[in-house]
DNA sequence: CATGGGATTGACT
DNA sequence: GTCAATCCCATGC
């Protein structure tokens, strides 16, 4: 049971540009019940480029991502896996973080149990958050949690407590339009990051590090 | 009402 | 490297 360090962040936070969020909410805190984690990879996405489920405009499933700043919008992927994202910018305006990956900070056993519960069958601390769809597995997410507040639960986002990482900038994954917008956000040096697949090598040789600059 | 496409993962060749 | 699993919903007839 974590006691809760500080209150989680408030609207005004989600209130900005998207892409003004999605970077600084690289080590802000996840929390849903005895689970917790730190976020170490996010992804901005905006009505108003092609890749966001926003930019066709408003319909039952985008509903909330056109709703009220501090939401959390988790939908289904794949048929498979719920991700989730943090509604972003003004009411109206449809934009979202989505919350890529985490650094496991609590409740490891019962994400180890979902996790396993789900069929993974690697369990080390650095698998549990590792991917979009890992880290709602862990935290018990689903797509009930559609709708509601990152401000007053269940799902919290808890502000950081060290300051400033080193952050990296790249181009989104596993998406086909917009792919080139470097839209990605995660921290230098981190193991809990997701890897769909190896990052872009040219011919041979796999590249370790593929990324813009920092801010 | 039928169809098709994913902001993925894990298993397998 | 390839591939299937499986659900929501946008789109089109």
């Amino acid at each position: 049971m974590p006691t809760r360090s500080s209150e989680p962040l408030p609207a005004s936070f989600y209130a900005r540009p998207v892409l003004e969020v999605a970077p600084e909410l690289l080590g802000c805190t996840v929390q849903h019940g005895a689970t917790a984690g730190v976020i170490v990879e996010t992804e901005a996405y905006h009505e108003q480029e092609p890749a966001c489920h926003a930019h066709v405009g408003l319909t039952p499933r985008t509903r909330v991502l056109f709703g009220a700043p501090g939401t959390a919008y988790v939908y289904r992927s794949y048929g498979i896996h719920a991700l989730l994202n943090a509604v972003c910018e003004d009411e109206g305006v449809g934009a979202a973080v989505l919350i890529r990956a985490l650094r496991p900070i609590a409740g490891f056993e019962q994400m180890r149990e979902r996790r396993a519960a789900g069929g993974a069958r690697t369990l080390r601390d650095r698998d549990l958050c590792s991917g979009p769809g890992r880290l709602t597995q862990a935290l018990g997410v689903q797509m009930t949690e559609n709708g509601t507040s990152l401000v007053d639960g269940p799902v919290l986002v808890l502000p950081r407590e060290a300051p400033t990482e080193q952050v990296v900038v790249s181009e989104r994954i596993g998406i086909t339009k917009a792919a080139e917008l470097p839209w990605r956000f995660s921290v230098a040096g981190e193991e809990n990051v997701s890897r769909p697949w190896p990052w872009r090598s040219p011919r041979s040789g796999t590249r370790r590090t593929r990324a813009g600059e920092t801010t």
